[in-house]
DNA sequence: GGAATTTACCCCAAAATGGTGTATAGTTTC
DNA sequence: GAAACTATACACCATTTTGGGGTAAATTCC
């Protein structure tokens, strides 16, 4: 098992770094670029052959973009690694690219040597990702210390944010219906606010929820 | 900015791993050991004292739990932050104390250069974890790649999950009302539920929104 | 001891929900 | 090219939910 080859697949529209990665890698004794594409329709296409380990991605490609590349692949192949390799750190695109199935993402800045770490920590069942998306990562969990809201309207905006209605709220909570339109009403004012729809809209932008 | 010292508190019921920190951290210049606890009561009422600059914390604890610990100290100090220290790697503690303000979580069975690692991280704007919890933390964004609704199922099932009535949804789709309907028979069909929370809810744990 | 929080109740009208059922146009897949 | 799936749209109906108005006691926290 240790000196199985990974058979590495790059997709990225710059010629240079595609070739650069490439020549990179193939000059390690157990890595082999199987393929290396400009395009993710024909990564997509010759996945069955290439077999790949893992997969190095960029995202703005020509045609279709790396994040729904991401999903097909993923969809696929659910195992394989793909490791998104991309000048934009902004969190919408990470987050997307998370979502899709990526199971890294490093910035191009990247020099060589935190490439092949990248690698070696995907075979070893990580998630390389540099600091400051890590960062990014981390933060998305955190809620806002500085809620409007008391402990118990927390948890009655977290049940309603759930679906569940007054009736099933106070069943859960162990208190009348009417308490929890209490703190219902309370919640509005405090996030002003009229509708279930607003609150949980507004709750999970400032992180209440 | 260069030569500021870095100050650390410890909050550690093993006064052997706590002494051992400790020594290791004030060996090296950069950093200085404030404080260190055995409580984190103890650790709180000592904030502005020891005014430091990054918490190392374990979790299990006598007196009050680490990850409510972890959510005073950032009420009071926003900025600091936090590295949990401690032998748990399950998800369950792991996106607790995330989302009560962690920066970091390492296990215990680091060596000491992983400590300092995870340290020098933090100091960098990072967010230091082992491998396996990065992959964790990673994994919790990914959807379900073999969800039995369709693209359009999903779309409404999600804006249903953000408290959203029909007419709200069929506005945003530019549908009809009734179309919303149709799609939420067909979802509760496939869900095999019977209500908007048993949806969202099933939906939630299958990771299909 | 006062403030904040949690609890509980009343009235009322409008809106939303879920369960029936039917039906057509378009897309994808084999 | 046919079959299967998907997305669209509509009707009827009873029940539940929601949100707005008020009031007020018990509890917990500084």
């Amino acid at each position: 098992m240790e000196n199985k080859i990974t058979r590495i697949v790059i997709v990225e529209d710059n010629e240079v770094v595609k070739d650069g990665f490439a020549l990179l890698l193939n000059s390690i004794e157990e890595y082999d670029v199987a393929n290396s594409y400009v395009k993710c329709e024909d990564a997509i296409k010759n996945l069955k052959n290439d077999q790949p380990d893992i997969i190095l991605m960029d995202l703005e490609l020509p045609g279709m973009h790396g994040i729904e590349g991401i999903q097909r692949i993923k969809k696929e192949v659910p195992d394989l690694n793909i490791i998104v390799i991309t000048v934009h750190e902004d969190s919408e695109l990470v987050f997307q690219a998370l979502c899709a199935g990526a199971s890294g993402y490093i910035t191009k800045t990247a020099n060589y040597s935190s490439l092949l770490e990248a690698i070696n920590e995907i075979k070893a069942g990580g998630a390389p990702m540099s600091s400051r998306i890590a960062r990014m990562v981390v933060e998305s969990f955190q809620k806002n210390q500085d809620s409007p809201l008391t402990r118990r309207e927390t948890e009655v905006l977290e049940l309603l944010s759930k679906g569940k209605s007054y009736s099933i709220i106070s069943e859960e909570l162990f208190i009348h219906k009417e308490t929890v339109k209490s703190h219902i009403k309370n919640i509005y004012f405090k996030l002003q606010v009229h509708s279930k729809a607003e609150a949980i809209e507004k709750a999970l932008k400032e992180k209440l929820i």
